[in-house]
RNA sequence: CGGGGCAUGGCUCAGUUUGGUAGAGCACCUGGCUUGGGACCAGGGGGUCGCAGGUUCGAAUCCUGCUGCUCCGACCA
């Protein structure tokens, strides 16, 4: 390829709309160019990097046994309400009508889909395991779309899904995926982590994130100093920390005016935070009232709460209705809140003694709360969101915190959709089962995001080599300069010869120009071509990531460069 | 959804307060000159100032409505 045949518009000033490193050197670099709010269009470059990475992907997902099909975006509504999914997707949900008024949707995952393939043809334990693949755009309306391609409206998705005839077969293919999805964030370069996830909306067992390790994530993930436990801070659980043992004490009312804060309180009462509950209330989706207290110094975990309490989605709730269930807001306490109303109390709480907490009364608290005797008809559970420093769930050494992007999951989902569609087949005794299902996936066009997230600097991207658009790129320092030209169109074909992804600069622009957008659209290798290359036989050949320069003859550099691009 | 902000040539922005015939830099075209880190000189093309109303002799500028984009808001109990 040549560059005044390739169209990679770059600009020199970053768009105003740009957010995050990503977005805004692939736009810099002629990779995308927005069509609407979360929705892109991939130039040449951002289209070959996203091919090398489905490529990969392929490899990876047919080498594990996976088959490839393509799925209709367009979806009918049927299916989805035969899983009672058209409900609850609510307006994340991209719908739409025919010209006969017949309800559609925009794909915005492909279970219904491919369950609904699968059990029109499977019927006997025979055909199984089946594990059928696609890559495939993917459609969800986010409230906010933002950060590029990180979180976008439409978006490039790799999704597997495994059908087998029990729990086992399931262990089996899922521990496939992992292994699979484990060697493609390998592959294309990237620092990444596995950890333990909580499986969400889309229910079923047990769930792992594969997590490209940013600053830029939006993903807190914790993983042990001391054994290989990793998880994703909604995931990480947390053992009760029991105080130390203090005789009770009567419960006494203070008074706190104005102290509507756990921060006001401890201070002014000089209480440490260890000896405070902190309130948060919450509304589930049918406007119920859930309470969580958590100690002064945690936070709550909304993911733990939304599924200990079997809610769809949680959200703050007004003033109104904390006082419709007897709370005062800013002075909070499980003590005289009306029965009936659903109360979680973290674990740790209830291991405090003679405590402070809100006395459900303006302007007032209590001292000396001692939540094993104070706390009735509460649920105690861990609701705790882990912070770094806290004990590991596993083996207790301290765990540290991180930020990631969330780059690819694995989920087993048993029969929950199967059991809805009536997937079935017959197993070995000719007793009719529902299929036993996995489904797995990657973001494709955000890992490319992601990459870029971690692999950049002040002068544009630097590609890991398995993904980057190019290899190498010839830049000759003067393409009017006829030797120049003709030297960097010898070692282009020789490049080309050996097999190597190779891009010749032959724009007349002045030497700059090149070696600017070299930068940073951030080729692996660039190969400068100059006086010294035409005169003293000397061929540059410059390393993207450290910047090093070394200089070949034109009888070895060839195996040099193959050598470097083994090692970037 | 609530609250801000913005909308002027392909990009980044000025001009709006105080109405008076639309600007800069970059990009683009032509010529010259230049070619190892985003040159320079000269000439040139390109804008219904987001849309629709209104006020006015006159509106990018003031008023009203709409649309789009964008940022913030979910640990405050």
């Amino acid at each position: 390829m040549r560059t005044t045949q390739l169209y990679a518009p770059t600009l020199r000033e970053t768009p105003a709309e740009a957010e995050v490193v990503s977005q805004k050197l692939m736009l810099r670099a002629g990779m995308i160019r927005k069509a609407a709010g979360g929705i892109y269009t991939y130039l040449p470059l951002a289209w070959r990097t996203l091919k090398k990475i489905e490529q990969i992907i392929r490899e990876e997902m047919d080498e594990a046994g996976g088959q490839e099909i393509s799925m209709p975006i367009v979806q009918p509504s049927e299916l989805w309400k035969e899983t009672g999914r058209w409900a609850v997707y609510g307006e994340e949900m991209f719908r739409l009508k025919d010209r006969h008024d017949r309800e559609f949707c925009l794909g915005p995952t492909h279970e219904e889909m491919v369950t609904s393939l699968v059990r029109d043809e499977v019927r006997s334990y025979k055909q199984l395991p089946l594990m059928l693949y696609q890559i495939q755009n993917k459609y969800r309306d986010e409230i906010r779309p933002r950060f590029g391609l990180m979180r976008g409206r439409e978006f490039i998705m790799q999704d597997l899904y495994s059908f087998d005839k029990d729990e086992a077969g399931l262990n089996v293919s899922y521990q496939k995926m992992y292994d699979a999805y484990s060697r493609i964030f390998t592959r294309c370069g990237l620092q990444f982590r596995p950890v333990e996830a909580d499986n969400g909306a889309i229910g079923g067992g047990h769930s792992h994130e594969f997590t490209v390790l940013a600053d830029a994530g939006e993903s807190n993930i914790v993983y042990c100093t001391a054994c290989d436990y990793a998880a994703s801070d909604e995931k990480a659980e947390l053992k009760p920390v029991e105080a130390a043992a203090e005789e009770m004490q009567p419960l006494e009312t203070i008074a706190t005016p104005g102290m509507k804060t756990i921060e006001l309180v401890a201070e002014s009462l000089h209480v440490p935070f260890e000896k405070t509950i902190k309130a948060v209330a919450f509304q589930n989706e049918k406007d119920e009232v859930v309470l969580a207290f958590v100690r002064g110094d945690h936070d709550v975990n909304e993911v733990k709460l939304q599924n200990l309490t079997g809610a769809l989605t949680l959200r703050m709730a007004d003033d109104a209705a904390i006082q419709a269930v007897g709370g005062v807001p800013g002075f909070m306490s499980p003590i005289g809140i009306k029965k009936g109303t659903q109360i979680v109390v973290d674990a740790t709480v209830m291991g405090m003694y003679n405590a402070v907490a809100g006395a459900n009364a303006m302007d007032a608290h209590y001292k000396n709360v001692n939540p094993k005797r104070d706390f009735i008809e509460v649920t105690a559970a861990d609701i705790r969101l882990i912070k770094d420093g806290d004990p590991c769930p596993h083996c207790g050494a301290p765990v540290k915190m991180t930020r990631g992007i969330e780059a690819g999951q694995v989920f087993t989902l048993g029969t929950k959709y199967t059991e809805a569609l009536h997937a079935t087949f017959l197993d070995e005794n000719g007793k009719e089962k529902p299929l036993v299902m996995g489904c797995y996936g990657i973001g494709v066009s955000r890992t490319m995001a992601a990459a870029i997230e971690q692999n950049n600097d002040e002068q544009g991207i630097i590609w890991p080599r398995a993904i980057a658009p190019f290899e190498v790129v010839v830049v000759p320092v003067n393409a009017k300069v006829p030797e120049q030209l003709a030297l960097a169109e010898t070692i282009y074909a020789a490049l080309k010869g050996a097999g190597v992804d190779v891009l010749l600069d032959d724009r007349k622009e002045r030497a700059g120009v090149k070696f600017k957008d070299a930068d940073l659209i951030g080729y692996p290798v660039r190969i400068t071509v100059g006086p010294k290359a035409v005169e003293e036989n000397i061929i540059e050949v410059r390393t993207r990531r450290t910047g090093n320069t070394q200089n070949f003859t034109p009888d070895d550099y060839l195996d040099e460069v193959l050598a470097l691009l083994k090692t970037l």
